[in-house]
DNA sequence: CAATTGACCGAGG
DNA sequence: TCCTCGGCCAATT
């Protein structure tokens, strides 16, 4: 075919974990990102997501900083859509960062094993 | 083709 | 404890 090949197999494995993570639990970029093998690359995963933004299967919604911040909430269809979409999974969310993020965490390192 | 940016993370002063 | 700097890899200009 005359269209582009998808040559991002580290998009491709970012989304298969992304898909992975339970209901209700988020996980950071560099958790993936160390997951996937490349540990400093947390950068791409960001990217990734961007990219993922079409796919509604993704919950990037899940996916926040290592301190539990909605960073990424401005490159969503809507500001509070990361937001809402965590509450309504039973996340609370106060001033764009996870309350008892540390608990809530999901490290697919660990989880996933 | 080269330089800059970006949903980050970790270390150093 | 807070602030600053470098590194990572790909996409955009």
């Amino acid at each position: 075919m005359t269209e582009k090949p998808a040559k991002g197999n580290f998009f491709e494995d970012v989304y298969a974990v992304v898909r992975l993570i339970p209901k209700g639990r988020v996980t950071s970029y560099g958790a993936i990102a160390s997951y996937l093998g490349s540990k400093g690359s947390a950068r791409m995963v960001g990217w990734a997501l961007i990219a993922s933004q079409p796919f509604t299967n993704i919950p990037a919604h899940r996916v926040v900083n290592r301190i539990g911040m909605l960073t990424g909430k401005q490159h969503f269809e809507d500001a509070n859509a990361m937001q809402e979409r965590l509450e309504q999974e039973g996340v609370r969310v106060t001033n764009n960062q996870v309350a008892n993020f540390k608990e809530l965490f999901w490290d697919p390192a660990k989880e996933l094993l």
